[in-house]
DNA sequence: ATGCTATGACTACAGATGTGGTCAAGCCAG
DNA sequence: CTGGCTTGACCACATCTGTAGTCATAGCAT
């Protein structure tokens, strides 16, 4: 089940905000300048991928989310990991270290982060 | 500028040997049972959008990679931070941490790099 | 010379994606 | 009640992607 990145827009704001009502994801969305057709576009799309529940409210909908962010972001990181580094945690990692400046603080967090990946095991 | 999964699959081919013709780029993809008219297809898009460049040789072409392979992953991975996880490193590394169990040599390898990223600042 | 074949050029077409429009039915302000 | 706004249902359409077919042509084999 695939999510683009238009539709994962409209998932960041329910991830935050589960429950939420059509008009309300539109309003959330300013800096897309979206008509409000294109969100219940992409609202009803995920709710026919299952990515959504639709609960009825009246005469409208609430949404709520049914995959977890967490699931989502990990197997977007998995699938970019295989497809481009042969499944190899290094080299990715070395390229988005190249990729985007890391600051001190974000080298110190992955320093914690190895630390524990090694405790671990 | 964006490669799709199946482009993404002749650019590997031609990362690896840069200046092969059509038909050599059909004989080195076999587990994608595609058409060469499908390989065709991608390389003609590839040329179109400035990830190849056609080099005419006899009745043929030759094909010949315009971006670089680390520049792609680069910017795969770069886009990937950037749309998932605010750009911040440690999330994503935890989450790929998560979704592939990491070997005890993947985690040296993160423990290297991390090691040279703090010497570099 | 001539028919077969490999090659590139062009075309096709369904599904996904980005973006937004139409319309009918209900609800609220008068 | 009645006209306007909200809401969902359904529709539209260009572009991208995956996958492949047709066609003319230029060489090669005979």
């Amino acid at each position: 089940m695939r999510i683009s990145d238009a539709e994962l827009c409209v998932m960041e704001v329910l991830w935050s905000d589960p429950g939420l009502a059509a008009a309300d994801v539109v309003a959330r969305i300013e800096d897309k300048d979206w008509s409000d057709k294109t969100v219940k576009t992409l609202l009803a799309r995920l709710v026919d991928k299952g990515a959504l529940r639709a609960e009825p409210e009246g005469r409208r909908y609430l949404y709520h989310p049914l995959v977890k962010r967490s699931e989502h972001r990990k197997s977007a990181v998995g699938r970019l990991a295989d497809t481009l580094f042969g499944g190899k945690a290094a080299p990715l990692v070395a390229h988005l270290a190249d990729a985007r400046d890391l600051s001190d603080d974000d080298i110190e967090e992955l320093e914690n982060l190895v630390r524990r990946l090694k405790d671990d095991r």
